[in-house]
DNA sequence: GTGGAAAATGTCAACGTTGTCAGAGTAAAC
DNA sequence: GTTTACTCTGACAACGTTGACATTTTCCAC
C-alpha cells in the first residue's frame, strides 16, 4: 500500500515523469518546457503544458537545484532577536520585500540574544543551503562562520557588526545619535541624567552608553555610575529599575532609555509615580504610539525598513557576484522632538 | 577553474563522498554515523567523526529530503497578512517556537490583503514542497488548495476561516467578542456608536460588524448607516474617516474600532479634536501601549501567541498523522477595560 | 534523390543523500 | 573443522531534476 500511494500521482507530488507519460514524451522534453528553454515545437509543447495543468505538476525545487548548476537554493536565512519587538518586525518584512522581487524565499528564526541559539541556527540553515544569512548576531565571536562564507555563502550583519569576522554590515551610529540626544537633554537643563540601557554584551548597547559619556565628558559633567543601570531584559524589569531609580535618595532630572522595550518601562514607571510632566525621557527606537503619549516620547527613531532594504540589498549584490570591498552601511538616525524630550531641568536658562 | 572550484571541498560544500574519502571508508558508512544509525564500529564511527570535524561537513538536507522515504523538508511556509503589526508579528513568532522545537523551519511572506499574493506564494511554497501551510488568507476562494491538500500538504487557517475548503482553522469568536463590546459601551449610555471597519471583503470585518449588528439590535437601537465606515486600510486612513465621522452634523458619542491600526487612527482623530475625554472608544486587538494612553485605551485583546501556538500544534498534529475531524478552534477574547471605553455617553443612568 | 545543416527530441549520467541487499569478517555452537 | 548467527561494511540504485551529448527528424539547396 505504501507502495501504492507513493506511486500515484494523484496522492503525492507528480513528477517530471508522470507528466513525459502523459503527454508521451521523455523527460527532458518536460523538462525544457517547465524551464522554458527553447527547442521544442509548439504542438509538443502545448501537449505538455496540458499534462502539467492536468497533474497539477510543480517542479520539485529542491531536487532542481540539488542538480543546477551553482546549487543555489534560492532561499536566505534571517536571524533576528524577537519579531515581536516591531523593529524587527519591520527590518523583517522589508528583506522580504526585496526578497520577493527576486523569487526568494526568507526562512527566519528569532533568537532573542542567545548565543547558542544563534550558532544552531546558523547549523540549520547551512543544512539547508541557503545562499545567504542575515544575521542580528547574539553572540560575541562570530569566527564560526568564516568557514560557510568560504563555502561561499554570502552574509550581512544589521544592528551590531561582527566580531573576530569582517563582513558587510548594516548599522546607526548608536554613539553619535546617544550623544545627540544626551546633549538635548542637557541643553535643557538636566545634568543628573539616568542612563537604562540592555544587556551590556550586547555591542550597541555599550555604544550607546558611550555616546552618553561622550555629551557627559563634552559637557564637562561629571558622570555618576549609580545613574547607569545596564543590563535590562525588558519593560518590566526596565519600569522597576526605573521606579527604584527615580525614588532614590539622589535621582535623576531626566532618563535615557536606550531602546524602545525599555522607553516604554521607563514611561510606565513615571505615570506610577506621577512624575511623567517633571522628569525629561528621550527614548531610542521609536514605536507607533509614542506620539500619542503625554507628554509624546522624544525619540532617537532607527529606520527600520531602510535599514532591512540596505542589509537585503548588500546581501543580493554579493550574491550576484559582487567583490566591492568589504562595507559598513550606516542609516541614518532621525531625532523626533515630542515633548518628553523637552521637560526642563534645573539648570535650564 | 569553474570544474576546479566545484570539486574542492574546501571552496563549495563538503560532500559525504570527501568525509569518506578523508576517513578510508564508504558512503555508506559515514551515512551511518551521520544519521546515528547503528552497526558501526566504534574506531570507524570515531574515524569518520573526526574527518567530518575536520571538512566541517554538514549533510545536505535537501539531497537527504529527496531520498528519504516520505519526502519530508521539514518545512512549513507561513503566510500573514503584515509583520509590522505586532499581532501578526506574534503569531508568527509563537509559530517559530513550536517549529524550533521540532527541527522545522519557517518560510515566512507577508501578503498583505492580496489574494494574488497569496496564491502566488502557496505556489511557491508548494514548488519548495513544505511540509504545511499556516495562513492567514487575504482570498476568498481556497478551493485552489484542494489539490495540494490531497497531496498530503497539511494546513491551518488562522483568524479566518477558508471558503470552499474544509480545514482546520484557528480564529476567535468575532462576533461575539464585538457584541459585548458594543453592549459594553450600550450600558455605558451610548446609543449612536460609530463603527469603523477594515476591508469588507475580510470575513473578520463582516463578523465584527454583525456583532455590532447583533448588540445594537438586542438593545433595540435603530441603526444607523451613516456611523457605519468600512473598507479601512491603515491608521491614516482610519484618522481621517474618524475625523469627518465626529466633525458630522450627527456625530456618535461613541466609537467602535475593528482592527489595531484603526484604533490607533480613531485615538489619533480623537486627541486632534480635542474630544478624547467625551468620545468613548473602544478597540479590537490590544497594541503594548495603549494602557498608557490618556484616558487609556479599552480593548478586545486577541491572543496572539495562543492562537499561534495552537495553529502550530494543530498543523503538527496533522503531520503527525491525526485522522481526527477537522475542527475550528476558538481562542478565547479578553475585554480589558482600561477607561476609554468607560466614558459615559447621553443615555447614562 | 542526396547531402548537410538546423531543429527537435531523447538517452544517460550526475547532483548528494539514503534504502536495500549482499559480502566479509568474527565468534559461538556443533 | 564446519556450521550458524551474528556484526560490520560496502556496492548499487533511487529520489526528481538538469547538463552534456547523441540521435532522429525536418527542411532546403543542390
Amino acid at each position: 500500500m505504501s507502495e501504492r500511494t507513493s506511486n500515484n500521482p494523484r496522492l503525492s507530488h507528480p513528477t517530471i515523469r508522470d507528466v513525459a507519460a502523459l503527454a508521451g514524451t521523455s523527460l527532458k522534453t518536460v523538462s525544457r518546457v517547465v524551464n522554458g528553454e527553447p527547442g521544442v515545437s509548439p504542438e509538443l509543447g502545448e501537449r505538455v503544458r496540458v499534462a502539467i495543468e492536468r497533474l497539477d505538476y510543480r517542479r520539485n525545487l529542491a531536487a532542481s537545484n540539488l542538480r543546477r548548476s551553482g546549487g543555489r537554493t534560492r532561499s536566505i536565512g534571517l536571524l533576528l532577536s524577537n519579531l515581536i519587538n516591531p523593529l524587527d518586525g519591520a527590518i523583517q518584512r522589508a528583506i522580504e520585500e526585496v526578497a520577493v522581487d527576486r523569487d526568494v524565499v526568507v526562512i527566519a528564526s528569532s533568537i532573542d540574544e542567545d548565543a547558542d541559539r544563534e550558532r544552531a541556527m546558523v547549523g540549520i540553515f547551512t543544512a539547508r543551503r541557503v545562499d545567504g544569512l542575515i544575521i542580528k548576531a547574539a553572540g560575541h565571536d562570530q569566527s564560526y562562520l568564516s568557514d560557510q562564507r568560504r563555502m561561499s555563502m554570502a552574509m550581512v550583519f544589521v544592528d551590531r557588526p561582527p566580531a573576530f569576522l569582517n563582513a558587510d554590515t548594516v548599522v546607526v551610529d548608536n554613539e553619535a545619535a546617544t550623544t545627540s540626544g544626551i546633549a538635548h537633554l542637557i541643553a535643557n537643563g538636566h545634568r543628573r541624567i539616568g542612563y537604562l540601557g540592555a544587556l551590556h554584551t550586547i555591542v550597541t548597547a555599550e555604544q550607546r552608553l558611550a555616546g552618553y559619556r561622550t555629551a557627559l565628558a563634552t559637557a564637562r559633567i561629571e558622570s555618576d555610575n549609580s545613574l547607569i543601570k545596564m543590563d535590562i531584559q525588558n519593560s518590566e524589569q526596565a519600569k522597576s529599575v526605573a521606579r527604584d531609580l527615580l525614588q532614590s535618595k539622589n535621582p535623576p532630572t531626566a532618563v535615557f532609555a536606550a531602546q524602545n522595550m525599555i522607553t516604554i518601562g521607563v514611561v510606565r514607571a513615571l505615570r506610577e509615580l506621577d512624575l511623567h510632566r517633571c522628569i525629561a525621557v528621550v527614548g531610542f527606537d521609536d514605536v507607533p504610539m509614542f506620539d500619542l503619549l503625554e507628554p509624546a516620547v522624544t525619540v532617537l527613531a532607527q529606520d527600520a525598513w531602510a535599514i532591512g532594504r540596505q542589509a537585503a540589498t548588500a546581501l543580493f549584490d554579493r550574491l550576484d557576484g559582487s567583490m566591492a570591498p568589504i562595507r559598513t552601511h550606516v542609516i541614518p538616525v532621525s531625532f523626533i522632538q515630542r515633548g518628553s524630550g523637552e521637560i526642563r531641568g534645573p539648570y535650564s536658562g
